[in-house]
RNA sequence: GGAGAGAUGGCAGAGUGGUCGAAUGCGGCGGUCUUGAAAACCGUUGUACCGUGAGGUACCGGGGGUUCGAAUCCCUCUCUCUCCGCCA
């Protein structure tokens, strides 16, 4: 969410940046505008009634002390009508107070400069493709048939227990799973990010503060007997590990990295992108998650797309880095960069990452703040996160173009990890 | 699922109708002392909003009520803890 003094000293440049996003917010900026103005004015008289009940009531505490009981019930009955009108000012400011969060939490954040101006992917911004595209046996496997002939992953099985798009990983395909699971999280860990295992499942307020709620409730399951949100990704409830907190400016960045399923609805998809690993309502990722100095949060933006960039590259990967155009970046973001790795069977670019700083869009939600050295009121963080990495779509990749006459073959890095070099019957 | 207890500042913990934004202790910060440190002592120490400022307002889990006045009384919701039951 902006921040509504920003908003208010700078209605120009809000709707000027987010044109950017294509979202025209002529409007609900100068509604907000109004309504400011109304609660400040509001306010002001509504402070005054108070400050004079307040200082009336401590009159007559006074004169029943001293046993003037007259003049206390004289004065008790200046106070009626000023009950009244603070009634109705807080009422008033009430609604006008909910009129402009209803209005802020429509506003998406506001991009970067880098970002380009575009509709969709397809005005993303290549900025380098990296790594050969390997060339495939003229009787090359896409990952679902390759799955099956090493049963690895049971896609109708999956269906039997749940339902499409929650596959069985099976034997060396459960193995890979692990395997990877454990070498992104010790990669993380190399690079100075603090495990945690969080729950997965969160309540409203988290979901709110990192901006899934209220507007993208349809992407996540709902168990409505607790009121509770399975997690679309481990940013919700790693991130609102800092909400309502003030942190010591001293202490930045602090570096957080989770491996946790994920959960996506993603209702409405179908089709032929959705075909095997390319895209599950249940999947596994290790994200990492850093809050930082506003002054920082761009060079620490590229720290972590190197990390991703190392995990790739270890994974002997072809991918290239996108940046993503205001059409395609989320309603939180302020700067994406996503990897897509080759699939050389399906011959389709995959999307197995996606880093981005948020700024202090979330940290508004979140109240997440820190202090600084002789700066008496505290500062909002920036928070950044990124998957480091998704697997399914990675798996898809290793298994497609790894593949051989002898088998599918394990990459370098990964083969301590899954103490097998390749997958053959 | 059953029974009970509780929710107060970074933490611990007082406060049962007015002078309480809130005692006290710990922690934090600043200082005195010291070659340095510890100890001791002194001072300081929440957040948000409004106001150029002085200052004002709100906040003792959330919401509502009683009252001139509520951390304190009443209603309600949520959450936490303890015991029992069940259970990885």
């Amino acid at each position: 969410m902006l921040n509504l003094k920003f908003i208010q000293d700078n209605p120009e440049l809000v709707i000027e940046k987010l044109k950017r996003k294509n979202f025209d917010a002529s409007e609900i900026v100068g509604n907000i505008s109004d309504l400011y103005r109304q609660k400040n004015k509001l306010q002001g008289v509504a402070d005054q009634a108070k400050a004079e009940m307040n200082s009336i009531s401590k009159e007559i505490g006074l004169l029943f002390r001293e046993g003037k009981k007259d003049k206390a019930n004289a004065a008790k009955e200046r106070t009626s009508e000023l009950k009244e009108n603070i009634k109705q000012f807080d009422v008033d400011f009430a609604e006008i107070e909910k009129n402009v969060n209803e209005l802020l939490v429509q506003l998406p954040n506001l991009p970067h400069d880098s970002v380009p101006f575009g509709k969709g992917e397809k005005d993303n911004e290549i900025l380098k493709t990296v790594g050969e595209i390997p060339k495939l046996l003229e009787n090359a496997l896409p990952h679902w048939e390759l799955a099956q002939k090493y049963n690895l992953i049971d896609f109708e099985l999956g269906v039997k227990l749940t339902g499409a798009g929650f596959p069985v990983y099976r034997g060396k395909g459960a193995q890979l799973q692990r395997a990877l699971i454990n070498f992104f999280l010790a990669e993380a860990s190399k690079a100075g990010y603090e495990e945690v295992q969080p729950p997965l499942l969160v309540n409203e307020a988290s979901g709110f503060g990192t901006g899934q709620l209220p507007d993208k409730e349809g992407q996540m399951y709902h168990v409505t007997e607790d009121n509770l949100y399975l997690i679309p990704t481990a940013e919700v409830p790693v991130t609102n590990i800092y909400r309502d907190v003030i942190l010591d400016a001293k202490n930045l960045p602090y570096k957080n990295t989770a491996y946790s399923a994920c959960f996506r609805r993603e209702a409405g998809s179908y089709g032929k992108d959705v075909r095997g690993l390319n895209r599950l309502h249940q999947f596994d990722k290790v994200e990492i998650v850093q809050i930082a100095h506003p002054k920082k949060s761009y060079e620490i933006l590229d720290e972590m797309v190197k990390h991703v960039t190392g995990l790739v590259e270890k994974l002997e990967l072809p991918y290239r880095i996108l940046r993503l155009c205001g059409g395609d970046i989320s309603f939180t973001a302020a700067l994406t960069f996503d990897f897509e790795v080759y699939s050389a069977a399906q011959k389709k670019w995959l999307e197995v990452s996606s880093v981005s700083n948020f700024e202090a869009f979330q940290a508004n939600r979140l109240k997440l703040r820190f202090r600084e050295e002789g700066v008496k009121k505290p500062i909002l963080a920036h928070t950044l996160n990124g998957s480091a990495l998704a697997l399914p779509r990675i798996v898809a990749a290793l298994l497609e173009n790894n593949q051989t006459a002898e088998g599918i073959k394990i990459p370098k890095v990964l083969i301590p990890y899954t103490g097998f070099e390749i997958i053959n019957q």
